[in-house]
DNA sequence: TACACCTCTGAATCTTCCA
DNA sequence: CTGGAAGATTCAGAGGTGT
C-alpha cells in the first residue's frame, strides 16, 4: 500500500506502462456557472464544439489524466469513474474518447435509500459509476446474487412444464404452488447495486464529504481483481479503495492533493474499520415483521407498513383525535385474546385511542367484555366465509 | 386524442407555442442494426428508420426536435426523455443545450430484474429517462411511498426538537410524555423505479419492439400533469403513452412516421381499454398481481385456484348440495354489480348453489334485490375499515 | 439582494433495557 | 449473562426565515 501526495497527473508518470490491474476513481467536480442560451429557433446549423461549452477546461483537466490511466492500465485492466450526477455525461464522453465506445462494459447504478427533504421533484438515490475496460479480454469475476432476495428473479426460477396445449406454463404442485428450479447458482448481478448509504451513526465514518462505503469497493475490487493485483485510485480521497484493497488482501496506491486526504487514508490503512451493513448482510426482508400476508390483507387501505413492532403491522396515514390508528393482523396460531392484548400494548405506548384488529382465524366466541373500547374486530374474508359454511350447513345437512 | 402520422419535425410546425403541459419521448436509439421484430402470429413487421450514419447527424436530427419541443411546452411544462445506453450521454448534452442545465431535474432510473447469464460482464437492468422542466415552476405532484423496512416508523411519528448543546431529541410535553407528530404521508418517491419489464406474456404487448410499461408513464403523467392537461408524444410508436394518458383522463398528441405505429396506436385508442385498465389497476399495487392480490384476501381457506377472466377466483374444496362453491374477489374498479353479474354467469355454468363474493371496494348501497340468493357477499378488511371510520367520524368530529 | 442560520427529514446504526 | 427488541441518535441537504 502506498500513499501519495501530490496531482496525480504528476505521480503518475511514475508510474509503469500496462502494470495496474484496476482504477477506480471519484474525480473532484469542478463546478461552473451556467453558460447562455444561444439561439433557440434551430436555425443555426447544430455544432458539436457547443455540447461542451463551459466544461472544456473541466474535461481538458480529466482528459490529460484519464490518457496516463490508460496507459498504466494492464490490457486485461478495468477503470471505474465515480461521476456526479451533473457530470456523468461529460466524463462519458471522455471515456469513449480514451478507451473507445467499444469498451464499455457497464453503467453501474449506486443506489440508496435515503434522509429525504422537502425538495419538489423527485429524491436523488442513487451515483453512476462507468465501468470500462482496456480490452475485451479483462479480468471478470461473475458474481451470483442470492435469488431468494428478489420475488421477480423467483418466478424466473420456477420450473416450467406444457399444458395440455402444449404451452408452456409454470409448474405448479398439487396446491397450486410453484415449484422451484434445483439450480442454486443464483442471478448473476446487475448493473443496478443496492447498497446502503454510510448511515450516519456508522463507525466507518471517518468525517470525508464524499466517503463511499467499503462494500461498495470491494464489491468493484473482487468483480475486476484477483488477490494481489494491483489497485490505483488517483483521488483517494479518505482512502475508502485502499482499505477494501487491503481488506481483499490486493496492493494498491492511492493520491491526492490533499494534506488531510493522505493523513486520514494512511490512518485509516493501519487500523480499518468497516461496519458490516446488519441490512446488507441478513437482507431487507429479515426486518420484515409485518409479514406479506398480513399485509396483503390491507391492500387498498392507505396506510404505511410497520416493521420492527411486534404489536401492529400497519398504521393508518389517518388519524383520529390525532393519534394515530393502529392495525393488527392476527397470527395464525395466535389466539384472539393473545392478539388483543398485543395491541393494546402497542396502543397504550403508542397512547392511539383507536385500534382495529382483522381477525384471520375463526375462534371461542369471546365477552364484548373483553374487548377494549379503542379496539375494533373486522373480520378476514376466510372466517366470513367460514361462518356462512357453517350458517348453511346448518339449514342443510350436506357437506 | 391526436395521433398525427409524419415526422415529427414537419407536425410539430402546426403545434402552437407553450400548449403542452408534458412531453415524453423514446427516441429511436443509435444504433447500427435495424430493428425487426416480427408481430407473434408473424404476419406484421415493424421496422425503425433508425441507421445514422454517425452521431454528429444524430445529434443534429435531434436538436432540432428538441428545439420545437420546448417551444411548444407551457412555462409549466417538463420534458422525459428515454435513453438507451449507449445514447444517454449524448442527449444529456443536447438538453443542457436546449433546456439549460439549471432546467435539469432528475436523472430516472427504470431498473428491472431479468434472467441471463450468456454475457461476461454485468448484467444490463436499467434504462436511463432524463426529467428537465421549462423553468423552475413545473408542475408537480409529489407521490409517497412506504419508509424502509429497517426504518423504525414508531420513532417517525414523535416529534424533535433541539435541546440545549443543539442536538436533535425527542420533544417532550410538561408531563414528559412524547408529543406525537401530525400524521406522514411515507417518503417522496425517488429518482430509481424497480418497475417490472414487460412480460414477453402480457396481454399488453402488442408486439411493437420498444413498447414500455404502462406502468411506467402512468408514474410519469400523474408526477408531471393534472386531469385535463395536454400531452404529446413525438414518437409514439405503439402509443402506450396515448394510453396511459387517456385513462387517466389527460388530453394527448402522438406523433409517428411510420404507418404501422399510428394505426397501432388509434386501434389501441378505440379498442376497449379493459386490458390496459386492468393492468394499470394491476401496477398500482406495488408488485403483487391481480391474481396474487386476490389469493392473498383467500389465504388459509381450503381452495383451488382457478385461472382468472373466468368469472371465479377460486372453488372451494368443500362443496354444497354435491355442487361447487364458487369464490370471487371483486377486482379494483369492478362494480359491485358487474362482479354479481360476472360471478352469477359463472355460477349458472357450474351449476353452482352457493357461491361467494368479496367485496373490496366501497360501494353505491345496492338493493337485497339484486343480489341473486345463491350468491353471499362478504367484505374484505379494507370496507369494512373504512366502515369504522366513517363511523367513528360522525360521532367524535375529529379527523 | 445576499447570506447565515434554523427547521425538517428518514435510514440505519448505536445504545439501552428487559426478560 | 445473553440475545433480541425497543428506543435514541446522527448526518446531509433542501427550503424557509430573518438580518
Amino acid at each position: 500500500m502506498k500513499v501519495l501526495k501530490g496531482d496525480c497527473l504528476k505521480l503518475l508518470e511514475q508510474i509503469q506502462d500496462e502494470s495496474v490491474e484496476a482504477i477506480y476513481l471519484d474525480p473532484p467536480f469542478f463546478t461552473e456557472k451556467t453558460h447562455k442560451l444561444k439561439n433557440r429557433d434551430g436555425s443555426q446549423e447544430f455544432s458539436f464544439d457547443d455540447l461542451w461549452g463551459c466544461h472544456k477546461k473541466y474535461a481538458e483537466f480529466l482528459y490529460q489524466r484519464l490518457v496516463h490511466l490508460h496507459r498504466v492500465l494492464k490490457s486485461s485492466g478495468s477503470i471505474f469513474i465515480h461521476c456526479d450526477a451533473t457530470a456523468n455525461y461529460l466524463i462519458r464522453s471522455l471515456l469513449n474518447e480514451v478507451f473507445g465506445p467499444d469498451q464499455f462494459r457497464s453503467e453501474i447504478i449506486w443506489y440508496y435509500k435515503r434522509w429525504s427533504n422537502s425538495k419538489k421533484g423527485l429524491l436523488p438515490a442513487h451515483q453512476t459509476i462507468y465501468f470500462y475496460s482496456k480490452t475485451d479480454s479483462f479480468t471478470f469475476n461473475t458474481r451470483y446474487t442470492d435469488y431468494s432476495e428478489s420475488t421477480n428473479v423467483d418466478q424466473i426460477l420456477q420450473r416450467r412444464s406444457r399444458d395440455s396445449q402444449g404451452k408452456t406454463v409454470y409448474a405448479r404442485d398439487e396446491q397450486g404452488e410453484v415449484i422451484l428450479n434445483d439450480s442454486k447458482k443464483g442471478v448473476p448481478l446487475s448493473d443496478v447495486w443496492e447498497i446502503p448509504y454510510l448511515n450516519p451513526k456508522a463507525k466507518e465514518r471517518v468525517g470525508y464529504p464524499t466517503q463511499k462505503p467499503i462494500l461498495l469497493l470491494e464489491r468493484i475490487i473482487e468483480m475486476a481483481t484477483n488477490p494481489g493485483d494491483l489497485i490505483l485510485d488517483p483521488f483517494c480521497g479518505s482512502g475508502t479503495t485502499l482499505v477494501a484493497a487491503k481488506l481483499l488482501g490486493r496492493h494498491g496506491i492511492g493520491m491526492d492533493i490533499s494534506d488531510d486526504a493522505v493523513n486520514l487514508t494512511q490512518q485509516r490503512l493501519i487500523n480499518p474499520i468497516k461496519t458490516d451493513s446488519n441490512l446488507l448482510q441478513k437482507g431487507r426482508n429479515s426486518y420484515l415483521t409485518a409479514d406479506k400476508e398480513a399485509l396483503a390483507l390491507l391492500q387498498g387501505l392507505d396506510s404505511i407498513p410497520v416493521h420492527r413492532n411486534k404489536g401492529i403491522d400497519a398504521i393508518l396515514k389517518q388519524q383520529f383525535n390525532h393519534k394515530p390508528i393502529l392495525v393488527r393482523v392476527q397470527k395464525p396460531g395466535e389466539s384472539l385474546l393473545e392478539s388483543i392484548r398485543l395491541l393494546s400494548a402497542a396502543a397504550q405506548t403508542k397512547s392511539s385511542q383507536l385500534s382495529i384488529l382483522v381477525q384471520t382465524q375463526q375462534s371461542e366466541s369471546i365477552s364484548e367484555q373483553m374487548i377494549p373500547a379503542s379496539i375494533k374486530i373486522v373480520h378476514a374474508p376466510l372466517v366470513q366465509i367460514k361462518q356462512i359454511l357453517h350458517d348453511t350447513g346448518k339449514d342443510n345437512a350436506v357437506s
